[in-house]
DNA sequence: TATACGTGGTC
DNA sequence: TGACCAAGTAT
């Protein structure tokens, strides 16, 4: 096991050098910043969550002010981030918040863990970003800068895993946890990518396993791959993004008009009422949720 | 635990 | 050029 005081030093020096200059890390960014932030940011690049993110934060600056507004309104302003059903989350998050905490965004790692769209990752990051927590935050570029400099894994395990926990928990700094941890998120972002790692730019390339192995090639099935022409998620952003640019109840041609598939396109359809992204009125015509 | 869930950029 | 990947969550 390599010494945690090896790792930090030299991850930490590199941060104040190499840090992005993200608003959400801005001394002024709030919680709610944060946790709208860290929604965005789930499965989704930076870059495509920046313009977004702004917008948001100006409409909605409390979670107050987006818990009066109904849910559609979120989905509508989510725009192509992806994965709309986040929008919804975060609209229900912050009626939570609303309601429930006083329109607080709380701190403590359980009661966030509570919350719609929050699950280990997103608790863990609001807790230690927003309020100095010190908290374990396994996002996948931290769970892969440790798969290798630790394990000597190309890549970490599908799953996250007790051994993942054990492992972050036991790296964890007495103090300045946040910084560590968003520290080793930037190196997995920025140097320690999942295709093709700047080795040569690595402050911890000296000790990292992985690399002192000769970079074995992942071993075992392939990870998953993720299909999306011709899927039923497909089609349902068709009909969503339909919907969006709307502002108002959408005739049912106006849909068939997206979707050759009869069968996919009901099928999707229903999905999306399902799963309240959509609401199908008395007269036959359809709109986000009211 | 495996699967569904958007979108767009990269090599 | 199509597979892979991006600060995961819910079921």
């Amino acid at each position: 096991m390599i010494e945690p005081i090896l790792l930090h030093t030299p991850v930490l020096e590199w941060y104040s050098e190499n840090a992005r200059d993200l608003p959400w890390r801005a001394d002024d960014a709030t919680p709610w910043g944060v946790l709208v932030s860290e929604i965005m940011l789930q499965q989704t690049p930076v870059v495509r969550v920046l313009p977004i993110w702004h917008e948001w934060m100006q409409r909605w600056p409390t979670p107050k002010a987006l818990a009066v507004e109904p849910p559609g309104e979120a989905v509508r302003h989510w725009g192509r981030l992806g994965y709309p059903r986040r929008a919804l989350r975060l609209h229900a998050c912050a009626k939570a918040i609303a309601d429930e905490h006083g329109g607080e965004v709380p701190s403590d790692h359980a009661t966030l863990l509570a919350l719609p769209g929050i699950g280990e990752y997103t608790a863990a990051a609001v807790a230690s970003f927003a309020f100095g927590g010190r908290h374990a935050v396994l996002d996948t570029n931290v769970r892969r800068v440790f798969a290798r400099a630790v394990r000597g894994d190309e890549y970490p395990p599908t799953a996250t895993s007790a051994a993942e926990r054990r492992l972050a928990e036991a790296l964890l700094p007495a103090l300045g946890a946040p910084r560590w941890g968003v520290a080793v998120m930037e190196l997995g972002a920025l140097v320690c990518t999942a295709r093709s790692p700047k080795c040569a730019d690595c402050p911890i390339s000296n000790l990292c396993t992985w690399r002192l192995t000769g970079k074995p090639a992942h071993d075992g099935p392939a990870r998953k791959g993720q299909t999306y022409a011709g899927t039923d998620r497909q089609c349902r952003g068709r009909l969503l993004a339909v919907l969006r640019a709307a502002h108002g109840p959408v005739p049912k041609v106006a849909l068939d008009a997206v979707w050759d598939d009869h069968v996919q396109r009901e099928r999707a359809l229903d999905g999306l009422i399902t799963d309240g992204l959509a609401e199908h009125l008395p007269d036959g015509t359809y709109q986000l949720p009211t």
